[in-house]
DNA sequence: TTGTAAGCGTTATCAG
DNA sequence: CTGATAACGCTTACAA
């Protein structure tokens, strides 16, 4: 049994016979040590295998360096790609990331949200569902930051982070026209969700002033299986659509696969196909399809970037929001105009 | 400016006109308190908005509630869903899970476990490189505890995890065999991870044993586009391949799609493909991949109890080593034999 | 530049 | 069951 655990800044003080304070100064940054202390100390502190604890730390600075990652559907390949991208630049900023799932549990998101304050992140970032107002406050009154991404919620305080959904559901529909569909139809979940949303009514909208109906079904997640049973439903219709815009990629790829291995469909040829994340699926030979890009690094730029402003502006009650616009990505799933 | 940020547990005791410790043995589960009390401390906490502070709960107690993850290509399939897994099962065990991202940076398990050191995260668990031996003994003498998930390294203390991919390999070898083929050939990356390794030469021997040869060839990473280059290399041999065993899923899928789109080739019928993970798009239509599947409930299962399990048995040098199984999944990418 | 001392929010110990 | 008191390991005035 090794009693003693972790080495103490006391314990480097007394080898490197130096105050505790100097040890301390030494792993402070921009603290004024001179150059022989701090190599005695540095010396003391390899041979005893001393680092800093960062609890301790967090405790006397009233802050952690830890950002909670709010996320739900980790499997999933467009969070996950977001996932990555967060946490390494997280990690270059010098934050260290506290990581909660929200998949197999209720109330989650508020639950999460008290375990971060209960660590004393510094903020929490969410990519998962929508917090209570309450905790929210809660959160904020506590001196968090709150990162919302795609979202979409009205209260101020936390930062924003959303898309172009509405526009880019018209680009398709333009699209789509001009490759000769003249019936349309939208793919959605029926999670509902607000980004989802603005994606079928920016289609639906475009489609309108192009003098287009547009066949619109929802049905389960937005996984690729919900995308088979949406082809199911659509293309046993005795007014089979020419194209569909799918709300998400996952949904995409389980149409195409539908259409074609089920419904012997050619694509882009009898169905045009447009879908939005632009996952690395998209990319593969075999969808090969149009897609918006989700721009995840500038997402997780803009995030990390605003959590290392200083928390004054935080404060007040400014409305943080940033709208980013997703690049539509050219494949073969549409027919050239 | 808000300037005294958390409520702490003094502030909840005046309130409630008990003692601090009253507080605290409140928020300590099998702590003994009277009803009245708990009720009193319950109501004022609510009412001041009061959370345990787990940074100075993990200072006192010398056990920090924190596990840390440390993880390389998150953005893949079957690792985000081993996170997934680990996360959900971790967050059940009541622990909080800290994510360390070892895609972008260098010596970069060593630096991600001195984070956690640092953190005093009571454990750690590596999907990722191998760590130097010399800070993994760190870890081990700091109390932390180490599992490693098909690392395969030989040090005494940390727990490992890792599958029988010798006869994995074994198995496909047979399959194909029985299917009719006659020339066998393996994928691979050049990453040379001894797991993949296995793989390889467990699929060597077991052809070798049939009086078959095998076409090795590596070449990039474990991921589609690498998959892709590897079919064009061996489809243009002269002695064309009439199946192939990718070490990985994503190689497996990059491979199919080449030897289609570029080759024109049928599978199963001109060629038959077996991949390893069973990641959610073998699964689907256009892949209806045979592979192997990853036991990814059972792995974190094992490596969440054995870190709920008494650490008096840790410090002991007994070999921790669980050795799991990998189910073989049967889809139409091998011909019935 | 350095050391001393106070304090951060807990929990553990030990009387009462 | 309860309340005082002493840690825990660190940072940071403050004084030297």
């Amino acid at each position: 049994m090794s009693s003693k655990l972790f080495v103490s800044a006391q314990e480097v003080a007394e080898k490197a016979g130096v105050s505790r304070s100097a040890v301390s100064r030494t792993f402070t940054p921009g603290a004024s040590v001179s150059a022989e202390t701090r190599r005695r100390v540095l010396e003391a502190a390899e041979a005893l295998g001393y680092h800093v604890n960062h609890l301790a730390r967090g405790l006397m600075r009233n802050e952690s360096g830890i950002v909670c990652l709010i996320v739900s559907d980790v499997a999933t390949p467009y969070r996950s790609a977001l996932l990555r991208e967060l946490t390494i630049q997280l990690q270059n900023a010098g934050k260290v990331a506290m990581f909660i799932n929200t998949d197999r549990s209720d109330g989650s998101v508020d639950r999460a949200l008290q375990q971060a304050i209960r660590y004393r992140a510094d903020a929490s970032i969410i990519l998962s569902g929508l917090p209570d107002k309450s905790i929210t406050q809660l959160c904020l009154r506590n001196g968090q930051r709150l990162v919302l991404i795609n979202r979409d919620d009205d209260q101020p305080g936390p930062l924003k982070i959303n898309l172009d959904d509405f526009e880019s559901g018209g680009r398709v529909a333009t699209a789509f026209f001009r490759a000769g569909c003249r019936s349309l139809a939208f793919a959605n979940s029926e999670a509902g969700t607000p980004s989802l949303m603005r994606r079928e009514h920016g289609f639906v909208a475009a489609a309108a002033k192009l003098g287009l109906d547009v066949t619109v079904e929802r049905h389960g997640s937005t996984g690729y299986e919900a995308g088979k049973v949406l082809a199911q439903r659509m293309l046993t219709r005795a007014e089979r659509p020419d194209a569909v815009f799918c709300a998400t990629d996952l949904l995409a790829c389980g149409f195409m696969d539908a259409a074609r291995h089920q419904f012997g469909l050619s694509i882009p040829h009898q169905l045009c196909v447009a879908g939005f994340d632009d996952i690395e699926q998209a990319s593969w030979s075999s969808f090969d399809l149009t897609t918006f890009a989700q721009p995840v690094m500038t997402i997780a730029t803009r995030a990390v970037e605003w959590l290392g402003s200083g928390r004054d502006d935080a404060t007040s009650e400014v409305e943080h929001s940033v709208r980013l616009t997703a690049e539509l990505i050219w494949r073969g799933s549409i027919r050239a105009g």
